[in-house]
DNA sequence: CCGTTGACGTCGG
DNA sequence: ACCGACGCCAACG
């Protein structure tokens, strides 16, 4: 295990349910900020207990990946927005919803409750 | 040590 | 808004 994969997988394990951060995010909290790729790399290894990989997803709010396109876990992907449905996270066809909104930060770990999304739309 | 690879990001078409 | 071309970085062979 490299400095960078801990480092990578003790961000992760911070990420609070109902809240997501991008691959990029991940990255510059761990220390280099163009290696979202290679953050990718370590999520798609490291799948050990305690690490909420389905919380990290990549810009924008797009899904992200969750199981080699080859590998067993290839259907990941369908896992990976139930998961994250589960936990109050309301998942578009290709796309979280409301992504600013449920973006997590370290920082203010005061956001309780994930903010959730009732009303269909609603103006501010 | 060098070339390839891949759960990414950004810009252009 | 979707698809494709480059760019970037760390890991692997």
């Amino acid at each position: 295990m490299t400095e960078f994969q801990r480092r990578v997988i003790a961000v992760v394990r911070r990420i609070p349910p109902g809240r997501v951060a991008t691959y990029g995010d991940i990255a510059a909290l761990a220390g280099a900020p163009r290696a979202a790729r290679a953050v990718g790399t370590v999520m798609r290894d490291c799948r050990q207990p305690g690490v909420p990989a389905h919380r990290v997803i990549a810009a924008g709010g797009a899904l992200g990946g969750y199981g080699a396109s080859n590998s067993p876990g290839a259907g990941g992907l369908a896992l990976k927005r139930a998961l994250l449905r589960a936990e109050g996270v309301e998942v578009g066809p290709s796309r979280v919803r409301g992504f600013d909104r449920v973006r997590w930060s370290p920082d203010r770990a005061r956001h309780k409750r994930p903010p959730a999304t009732r009303g269909t739309k609603r103006p501010v």
